[in-house]
DNA sequence: CGATTAGTTGACTGTGTTCAATCGCGGTGG
DNA sequence: CCACCGCGATTGAACACAGTCAACTAATCG
């Protein structure tokens, strides 16, 4: 067994949506991947590129965005381990409609859209965990566009802190990408989420070490905020 | 037959996801439903309640909203013939976090989520029915949330009506919902977009008729905007 | 045709963006 | 381990956009 497939295996074994197959399966299903591995900054796919694979991230970071008509970008989501884009091309002849960056040294598993649709074919349980996978996205999209129109800045980004909080299990919440990308997930600028900051860091609810790390004193007031 | 089964059977067979299956398959599934009317106004089910069922939509028009952390209302989308929701009660017991309201005097057929899990069960091919019109939605609903952090409303009006003019196949557009509810849709006021909309009208690019029709007079301009 | 609801318009205010200058963290090499 | 440099982050000032509240008008439905 060659280096390679070795660690094609490993990264089909690591995703949530081939658990649970028999081990000649997975091999099988390894096989028909391929690994391709990126520098931090290198893009993967452009807007406008036929949407022809689906891509599994095996190790590193991706960073998915859209331009905005007037040239911003928006940041749709980031990828880390485990996670997979490019469902759309199960379908039809897509064209991508967004840009993906890797943010970090990166490993991707790639399967074509033609294996991807005969593995599903064969395996209809992973279609259902794909199916759970794009469901639980599309929900928090949604909970991302409420966000983004509330108009106020200081609630999204006290609502994106406290999430943070829970999906950490700490106070001591760790920025999983730089201020400047926040921004742009939250729908405003660098300087206004600076500022915010700076303004709930006087007000001695939140407390910032260094440029990645933020504590949380005053949770139940970072609460309040958003509910009103 | 009675005509309750035969109203169910015409449902079934509405539906995409349930297209290219037996007649008797179909039968079948029907029996699995059954039909709930709603008159224009009527709450569907609120945010908060346990998420058991999968609805579709048979005749009429159900809007789903999502209430803001401030108490504002978002306008998710609108469901209308041979749309469905509540794909996420197939995995776990959920709560809604929006609110469905019927917009119009209204037919829905309801699924339990263990019916149609079985039913997922024997027919794999509806799955990807349903994954594919899941795909979808996220891909608009990552549309949406582009635009809606586009800072300018004029923006964000302007790509609408374009939107609608495709969508329509014609420059004289009609409106699928109130200007209020476009509004929210679009993460703004009635009065903000009242105010684009006549601005729009004073330079000659749209013609409104009424509340509910707007012919576009200058799309180039239009797309001009978008783009700058 | 009249009532009711939807939409429009005006004045004011507040928040966030923009552009530009400066700061300081954190990684790199000596 | 410390000093340096570069980039991310911060801060300031001016301006403009859109939200709010309130009064008014127009369209649609029975």
């Amino acid at each position: 067994m060659s280096e390679g497939h070795h660690l094609k295996t490993h990264c089909i074994q690591l995703v949530p949506i081939f658990q649970n197959l028999e081990t000649e399966e997975m091999e099988r299903i390894a096989s028909l991947s391929h690994v391709q591995t990126y520098d931090k900054g290198d893009m993967i796919y452009h807007a406008g590129e036929e949407e022809n694979f689906l891509y599994i991230v095996h190790k590193g970071k991706v960073k998915v965005t859209r331009l905005m008509e007037n040239g911003k970008e928006q940041l749709l989501r980031i990828l880390e381990s485990g996670d997979f884009m490019g469902e759309l091309a199960l379908f039809t002849k897509n064209i991508h409609d967004s840009y993906a960056e890797s943010s970090s040294p990166t490993e991707l598993c790639v399967i074509t859209r033609e294996d991807f649709q005969e593995i599903l074919a064969k395996h209809p349980e992973i279609s259902m965990k794909v199916l759970e996978e794009v469901s639980h996205r599309l929900s928090q999209a949604e909970k991302l566009m409420t966000q983004l129109s509330a108009q106020d800045a200081e609630i999204r980004i006290a609502s994106y802190l406290l999430d943070l909080a829970e999906e950490q299990h700490t106070n001591n919440i760790v920025l999983p990408m730089s201020k400047k990308d926040i921004a742009s997930y939250l729908g405003t600028t660098q300087e206004t989420l600076s500022r915010k900051l700076s303004s709930m860091q006087e007000k001695g609810w939140i407390n910032q070490k260094g440029h990645r790390h933020i504590r949380l004193l005053e949770k139940e007031s970072l609460f309040q905020i958003t509910h009103s």
